[in-house]
DNA sequence: TCCTAAGCGAGACGGTACGTCTTGTCTTCCA
DNA sequence: TGGAAGACAAGACGTACCGTCTCGCTTAGGA
């Protein structure tokens, strides 16, 4: 017990990733829902018991990765944001290559294969990105203004659209050009008055 | 076999009728997941085996909701859209209307209360609308287009949004002021640069 | 309602009759526990709530059965009994005349397939032929004497046995010659002292 | 896998141990049919789910316990035969004090309380047991001579009758009264002429 | 001849038990 | 001490029968 306090067995890190593991593969394989914890236990070569030792339930685990997905997509998407600070909607680049790089968890938790496990955390991630960006973009309180919380609302919804069309359609396009198109619908509008 | 063929009986219609509204009542209570049949046999007072009698399953029973609910939204949506025919997104505010009148039934599918039971549906029927409207609009097979589908999963996903933010809020704007306001996000982008 | 009082319809008797003959055939088909009241009504081309129009349950349907056959046994034991009343054991003969007049009803009743569903009615009614027989043969009251009752369970309880044992095997010997083997056991012993 | 093979874990054995008292119980109080896998459940004090892990329905149960018996009766009554080889029907003292020693478990399986659940399979392993005492006496061949089966049933029938009668009766006799009178009725005939 | 009460078939319904499946807890043994 | 094995209780599932009921249809027998 010297040292040990934090050096958590090497197997319960394996034991762990195991499980994370099995769980995004089994997602990609028949969506969240119908998967059991025994399934999940199989496919990890691990005890039903010890899963429970190291989570709650189904859920727990699913959270648990993506709370590393968050403080992740979170630091990234700040620091793209403030780096190349002038661009509109910095976030959104930085996402589409972290997402190009991990294509398979991304399907899992955003393609509607996968029944949009995790729609809910990243739009709420992005939803707190979209909003500082645009409060700090200047507040001139005009008087018909649109509710901030409801552009952001409205940015965050076509972007994860955008995305998940992207990662359905098998990540064709590269992610500049996907961005791009984004950023035209977002500051232009979807109404092709040009070219 | 004159015209009973399809007159099924008052106490079917009556049966059905209790049982999804009992499924409305729970989603808004507790969310669509941790349903249970028996809680919704309870809630509608109908015998379990009686449930089973008439749908396979939980799910069944929500289909067959949202089966109504497709036809009913279709023939609207597209009815507005061919009336006042000239504008963007006619399905805009037809939608925003209908839901305004039926507010629970919408909670529960659209609301982030209730798990977006629906959101599928209801993206898929929409996107067929837009897709059709965007069709309709010339598209001149301009050199660096964006993809049509692209487009209508963009303006769609940015429609779900706005929707779910304003049932989640209490839909205390009226639906044309909503309107408007979707219609010049999606237009004119949701820069706002000035007015 | 002059006469009508019992003269009940046709059709009614037409419809009992039809549910006996369908719960017997179904008996000597699959024993009785597992028969249901719908393949008795469908075997016998009745509704099912006719089914419950005229009996409450499937056990209703075989004492009312059963009732019909302890009437008739009862009167015809009874009558052979006297007639050739030197005998011992007069019903012996009467009964396996009539089982083999009516085997299939038997076989469902006593056969060892079909459970065995009337053994207990059947054992009742012999047991109080046959306590009679011995009350009426002069009860010294022997010091040592074998209760009375014993001796009506032991003779009734083998008379039981020879007739399962002669219905499940195809009743092969005629009825003369299975009633002396009986009668010969009963009065001499099971031990083969003698040829 | 040293011992632990058949080592089958304390908790088992008592699991089943309950679930089979439960049951002897539940037929003495309400007979066999009538009685719930829940009810033997909540008897035995065991989830229903532990129920279906060892036992596949009640029937099951039932049969795992005559088993038992079977394997018992057969032992014993073979060794009571051959030790006492001279006298004639050596199972039947055996059985007797084997019928007194565990009441209850016989009342339920034999007694006309419990509705005889276990009288075909008694009466097959004593069947077994005569035709051998039988066929080891010497039959000759003599010509009209009764069908060793059929003497067999007669003796076994005649015997479940009366522990039958027995075992309702409160067993007031003693095994060596009882079994006394049964063999002086089986070898010397019901008709009790003289003594 | 009508008409009217009965027998009847169809089938919705509430209930109860079934046997299965998954969950989360616990205990026991192994490396 | 971490993990594997697996017994166990709890409880939802979907199915099968049950017994009750309501609804129309038919089908005589009495007006």
């Amino acid at each position: 017990m010297k040292t040990t306090e934090h050096m958590i067995d090497r197997r319960v890190a394996r034991t762990r990733r195991s499980l994370h593991q099995a769980l995004i593969s089994l997602i990609l394989a028949k969506g969240y829902d119908p998967i059991t914890v025994e399934e999940i236990c199989e496919a990890a070569n691990v005890g039903r018991s010890t899963f429970y030792l190291h989570y709650t339930s189904k859920d727990d685990l699913k959270r648990s990765g993506l709370d590393s997905l968050r403080r992740h997509l979170d630091a990234t998407a700040r620091a793209a944001q403030s780096e190349r600070g002038s661009r509109r909607f910095g976030f959104s680049l930085a996402m589409f290559e972290h997402a190009r790089e991990h294509v398979d968890l991304y399907r899992a938790l955003a393609g509607s294969r996968g029944g949009a496990v995790a729609l809910g955390t990243i739009r709420q991630i992005l939803s707190d990105l979209v909003r500082d960006e645009l409060a700090a973009d200047g507040d001139r309180g005009s008087p018909d203004a649109i509710p901030r919380e409801l552009v952001a609302q409205y940015v965050v919804g076509a972007y994860m659209a955008v995305l998940t069309w992207w990662l359905d359609g098998g990540t064709k396009l590269p992610p500049d050009r996907i961005d791009a198109i984004f950023r035209r619908l977002a500051t232009e509008g979807a109404m092709a008055k040009d070219s």
